[in-house]
DNA sequence: GCCAACGTTGGC
DNA sequence: GCCAACGTTGGC
């Protein structure tokens, strides 16, 4: 069992949308970084825990707990032409991005990103890292057992 | 809206 | 395979 961190503009879809979403399950389409769909495709298995991200709005921050709830499977968005996610790079019998289903469990106090920063246990969190990017990071089990305590 | 940091692209 | 140019991310 691992754990994760995954990052989603609540525009897009938040914590809230995730759990109004039918038996609470979102599938993780959109994602266009290679790192990031390897951890998916390669190292996710279903059950492991998710920490549901708010990022790029008001205030960043965990916003809910997760679990992933699907092997990864070829991200149909990377076919549509109209998507704002179209690869016209990707083929149909060499899908180049993977994605996951994730169930949404439930919505948490909103721990703000500030607040990670500040706790000393999570100072090596890889989603706290200088220049880190990545909208899917791994977590430690430490970490994510002091998370658990925070929410 | 700014901008630093980073990933990707493509010419050579 | 290098690396400059470009696009994107995401906190502030």
């Amino acid at each position: 069992m691992r754990y994760w961190l995954m990052k989603t503009e609540p525009d897009e879809c938040s914590i809230d949308d995730a759990l109004a979403a039918p038996r609470h399950i979102t599938p993780w389409t959109g994602v266009r970084n290679y790192q990031a769909r390897n951890f998916m495709r390669d190292q996710m298995r279903v059950g492991d825990g998710v920490l549901f991200y708010h990022s790029s709005c008001e205030e960043p921050g965990i916003a809910g707990l997760a679990e992933v709830a699907s092997a990864a499977y070829p991200d149909p968005t990377q076919f549509e032409r109209s998507s704002p996610y179209y690869d016209p790079k990707a083929k149909k019998d060499d899908p180049r991005w993977f994605h996951v289903d994730v169930r949404a469990l439930k919505k948490t106090r909103l721990v703000p990103l500030a607040e990670l920063r500040r706790r000393k246990p999570l100072a090596k969190m890889v989603l706290l890292r200088p220049g880190n990017r990545l909208s899917i990071t791994p977590v430690t089990e430490g970490e994510w057992t002091y998370i658990g305590k925070l929410v």
